[in-house]
DNA sequence: TATTGTTATACTCTATAACTATA
DNA sequence: TATAGTTATAGAGTATAACAATA
């Protein structure tokens, strides 16, 4: 349990961080901005997914990790194929023009961070990412707090 | 200097914090956007400034922060003075509204956030704080990196 | 009836460019 | 001529709701 100020302080970075987000999105292709550029991604790193587990790990709406998908479908860096097992579902699998895609992707986010993380070492990287992804976990499944009105 | 494993890492969790700062933006009422909060936010803590420095601040165009802020001044939150030494500039300052209105942010953030963070510690928050603090450090002024064209 | 996914609509945030007023 | 700030426009991301197809 922390104090009130340590609460102001962090909220303040997490608003202050969009400026890293923009920073890491103006290095994308312009026909690949950064909702592509993560469906991609999670291909990669879990495989074939449904459409559900999309929009699951990307923890926004259904209907928004569609647009994204259809996106890089429309550019011929996944295909969807029908799951066998139930019709209404789709499998997305990354084409060989995708894992293309994602080398240039990668190529350059890792230009950037090691530019901007020259001074940073191994270790201090590593607490970041713990305590990140620490953070992500506390905030569980974000989707599903409700609106407070005015 | 940090490995290509721990970029791909970093990359992706910073790819993932958009929930959190949904969640944060969830709470907010709803004629107060996150925009609207932010520029609220630095007033309290670093006083009054003129519009140049809430857009550097924030990190954002000034054409950015101009919206923001037109928006906070048209709900009363804050008042916009000449400059007696720069007639083009305007200094921004809370009214009273404002404060009230920052209690209110106040109250709804640090109750998500003790919500969220009942069981990190102290120390833990601030080894957050101070490794969000140097990325962003690290990251300098975003803004002007040139995009990448496809 | 319930669920998977798509699409239409609307809102927020952002940058670029054109413009006004002042330095 | 250069700078501070405003506004119009356009592009990206997101959520809600209505819809089609299937379970």
């Amino acid at each position: 349990m922390a104090t009130q100020r340590h609460y102001d302080e962090l909220a303040r970075q997490l608003s202050a961080f969009g400026a890293i987000k923009r920073d890491m999105a103006r290095i994308l292709p312009h026909d690949c901005p950064t909702g592509s550029a993560a469906v991609l991604t999670l291909l990669k790193r879990y495989g074939d997914m449904r459409m559900s587990k999309i929009a699951e790990l990307l923890a926004v709406d259904v209907s928004v990790a569609s647009r994204h998908v259809a996106h890089v479908a429309d550019r011929g860096w996944i295909e969807r194929h029908p799951d066998p097992a139930d019709k209404r579902s789709r499998i997305l699998s990354l084409t060989d023009k995708g894992w293309k895609q994602l080398d240039v992707l990668n190529e350059r986010s890792t230009q950037l961070l090691a530019d901007r993380l020259s001074d940073w070492s191994d270790d201090e990287v590593n607490q970041l990412i713990a305590l990140m992804t620490r953070l992500r976990d506390s905030f569980g499944d974000c989707r599903t707090t409700t609106r407070t009105p005015a």
